[in-house]
DNA sequence: ATGACGCTTCCGGATGGTGGAAGCGTGCTC
DNA sequence: GAGCACGCTTCCACCATCCGGAAGCGTCAT
């Protein structure tokens, strides 16, 4: 929308020299204790007071009014020893009404168990989700070493088995606009940055299945990841499994596609989806 | 939902009473904004403009301000087909912040600690792990006789009462895989060690909200457990009483099930967890 | 014991929020 | 197909609400 700031002639020499609204509309109360929400929920052990006003660049006194008012409802808590902020129970419970509606993490919960039991491997759900994937669940495999990723955080499409997954299974037109929209940035030394290897990696991915995500994400991270579709065949979700170089070889890579293309065709029966038209 | 709005017909004449702020002690707006979230939140399929401002008692005009605001943040979204709202993915991706530092022995305690001063008997924490409970924490009674279990310590899941209110709210397949996986081994006579009498258990144990170890792991020992479930639904520790067969007679049993079942429940929405599917 | 730092509370001023009303757009009914 | 009705969205003037400087207080380190 076309913030209207203009109309008061502004002719007064005295004025606020910050006219232009930081990112148009909205309330600005709201929107500042959503910004100190977001950093409380990017900090890693929670936040002092003071390090919440430098991230979100706001006085002392107005960043703790407006986190007692969060913290009445839950949405923030304080550790009284320490006096470090993080994102309440509220918060949380509230995030989690997100995935309601589309009970798809509830439906897939059990195949996602059960393809970990199979595989031996951590289980992850992801959406594409205006042009990167959130990861939605994670079935944890018990293994030492094993991937972690927390539902809710967001990885770039071409660099990952399912964001892969979900590209190779779109419209190619759509897919190109995503790509040129999200430029490929280079995560590792193997990653796939140019856009003819990825979309050649695409075509691979759409012949075999399943998607590879070799070390393109992270050093030593491999996985396999495949789609899973709506009522009209096209792409809702993707399933991967994950797991470090050491176990997932060569050798077990059909194994593991073949496991993972098993689940999504289960998750894609469940949901009441229909197989694409496959080309 | 008993929208306490209060603006008309009040006595105020032209002048505020200066209250103490009973209810008005934070950011007005923030405070509407976070209500709006968590009727989003509770909501099943997501809610019209009008069911929110009748939700929160807003007009509409503010309501409508308030989610643009928060949908700008992805914090809501809104289905331009249906122009039904509900709690969007900035709102997932912040609310799982809450798992970092999640303590779960920190939240608990309280509660246990609760539990152990109604009761008068000890109270114990317990995750499953790997097909055993590992006791994650204690409250002791004190009492001169009293149930010892070491922090960290291991016990099978089949003969103490974490570990049966943990299989019973378990997918029975996966209850089943556990059992197999780890059979039954006799530790008094009163045991449950064939199949059948541990699964007809588990079902009791279902229909009664909480698990009773009878001397099954140790002679004389008796305990109550219940069981704490997480965003899923899943479950995610247990809480148990235990003491001496002297004190835990049958006729308190029902009253310190209730108590049990009572505190799980309590840190079950602690942890932001929900109740389980019932069966 | 003294200082320094950071959290919390208070209060006047004016910025930013509120909600009534008008303006659409859409989906029904007749 | 026309008219109607309902609900969403935008606009605007008023003023309640929120902002942030400053003072007060507790805590920790020196």
């Amino acid at each position: 929308m076309t913030a209207g700031n203009d109309r008061a002639a502004d002719e007064t020499p005295t004025r606020r020299a910050k006219p232009v609204r930081p990112a148009g509309g909205g309330v600005q109360s709201v929107r500042r204790a959503v910004a100190i929400l977001t950093a409380l929920g990017a900090a890693e052990e929670g936040l002092t007071l003071t390090e919440v006003c430098q991230a979100v660049g706001l006085a002392p006194s107005t960043a703790h009014r407006l986190l007692t008012t969060l913290q009445d409802d839950r949405f923030a808590r304080v550790d009284p020893a320490t006096g470090l902020w993080s994102v309440g129970v509220g918060a949380f419970s509230v995030g989690n009404g997100f995935l309601r509606g589309r009970d798809l993490v509830a439906l897939a919960r059990p195949d996602m168990r059960h393809l970990m039991y199979d595989s031996g491997e951590t289980v992850n759900l992801a959406v594409a989700e205006d042009g990167e994937a959130v990861y939605l669940a994670q079935v944890e495999c018990r293994e030492m070493m094993r991937a972690f990723a927390r539902p809710g955080s967001r990885v770039p499409l071409h660099c990952t088995g399912v964001g892969k997954a979900l590209l190779a299974a779109l419209d190619p037109v759509e897919a190109d606009r995503l790509i040129a929209a999200h430029p490929p940035a280079p995560m590792t030394g193997r990653t796939l940055v140019s856009p003819g290897q990825l979309l050649a990696d695409l075509n691979a991915t759409r012949a075999r299945g399943y998607a590879i995500d070799d070390q393109e994400q992270a050093v030593g991270l491999r996985c396999v990841a495949a789609v899973i579709r709506d009522q009209h065949g096209e792409p809702l979700a993707a399933v991967s499994l994950s797991g470090p170089m050491a176990r997932i070889t060569d050798a077990r890579l059909p194994g593991l596609g073949a496991m993972v293309i098993r689940a999504a065709a289960a998750l894609t029966a469940r949901v009441g989806g229909i197989p694409g038209p496959v080309a």
